[in-house]
DNA sequence: GAGCTCCTACTCGGATATGTGTTGTCCGAGTCCTCCGGG
DNA sequence: CCCGGAGGACTCGGACAACACATATCCGAGTAGGAGCTC
């Protein structure tokens, strides 16, 4: 899975602590988690198509999010930078193991190996859909209930 | 996800269906499913190395399976081929954006964003290790019930 | 002193290199079968 | 005719390239704020 999707992670709590008052440019993100400037300005970007934070351009801009953090699930954030297309592609691997003399209708149906695979990977993204950033922010929270405190000292404000 | 996870499941398939009598060389695998032999074969060989299948040296060589395909869950199978490693790994961004000036006892505990993925992660799992390739088998036999005579005609003999 | 203009600094956006892992290929080690020669 | 041995053919095993995608970086487009000039 891409690194990517970790710093969107904890890009998008941070946000959230921030608030909507003023968007924090990727240079202040990049700096509180010492990533590489550039690179994590690509995730945003990403983040940005998808519609999960807004982008503001000029001197004073950065980005904030798009909408509460109660409406961003795991699974949005994980399509965001993974993209849509499953896990399992399943390539159909044609004459499925009995030479030519299958018969047509066996390939009707979906194979069964990737309808397998499909499950598990319908279980993952079932729990990802379930779980919002405000959910892990709480759970943050608890652990370090500085956090709100200290990300807003961050990004808030000069 | 590797291509190699979906050519293990068929051929474990394959081989359930072909039996215990005589083992199945890579070449016949590689020949009815139309792929590359080479590659095939070091999948097969990861497959050996995890002890779920078995490895005849010599002539009339080949791969069998090592325990019933009711032994064999999907989890084995995509841990042989896919490493044991979690698809999401916690880098531990350590500041976790709130500067220096945080807390030890913060990180004391598992990242929020950690747990929430590994959670997901756990049920793609445990939906892999509750399904055998026995199930697979199972599934594709009603779809296509000739399948087991097929299988055995092109791998059971000459 | 107030207002307008230009200029600079800063930020997003997309196009461009690089590195690592998957994909694909090759040749050597070992085993079984077959063919040939001898008894 | 039966038995033993050598040769060949086939298969697994691991080492060796090629390609694709994730990683990393750079420069251009656009905006806000401020300095300077004019009235």
């Amino acid at each position: 899975m891409n690194q990517g999707v970790e710093w969107a992670m904890h890009v998008l709590l941070s946000l959230a602590w921030a608030g909507d008052e003023r968007p924090v440019p990727t240079a202040r993100l990049a700096a509180s988690y010492d990533l590489p400037q550039a690179y994590l300005h690509k995730q945003l970007q990403a983040l940005a198509r998808a519609g999960i934070i807004e982008s503001l351009p000029g001197a004073k801009g950065g980005f904030l999010l798009a909408r509460p953090p109660e409406k961003i699930t795991l699974m949005d954030v994980v399509t965001a930078i993974e993209g849509t297309e499953p896990a399992f592609a399943c390539t159909e691997i044609r004459k499925q193991g009995m030479g030519e003399n299958a018969p047509k209708s066996a390939f009707r149906q979906t194979c069964a190996v990737n309808a397998a695979m499909q499950r598990a990977e319908l279980e993952w993204r079932r729990s990802l859909a379930a779980q919002t950033i405000a959910d892990v922010k709480a759970a943050a929270e608890a652990h370090a209930p500085s956090a709100p405190r200290l990300a807003r000292q961050a990004y808030g404000r000069g």
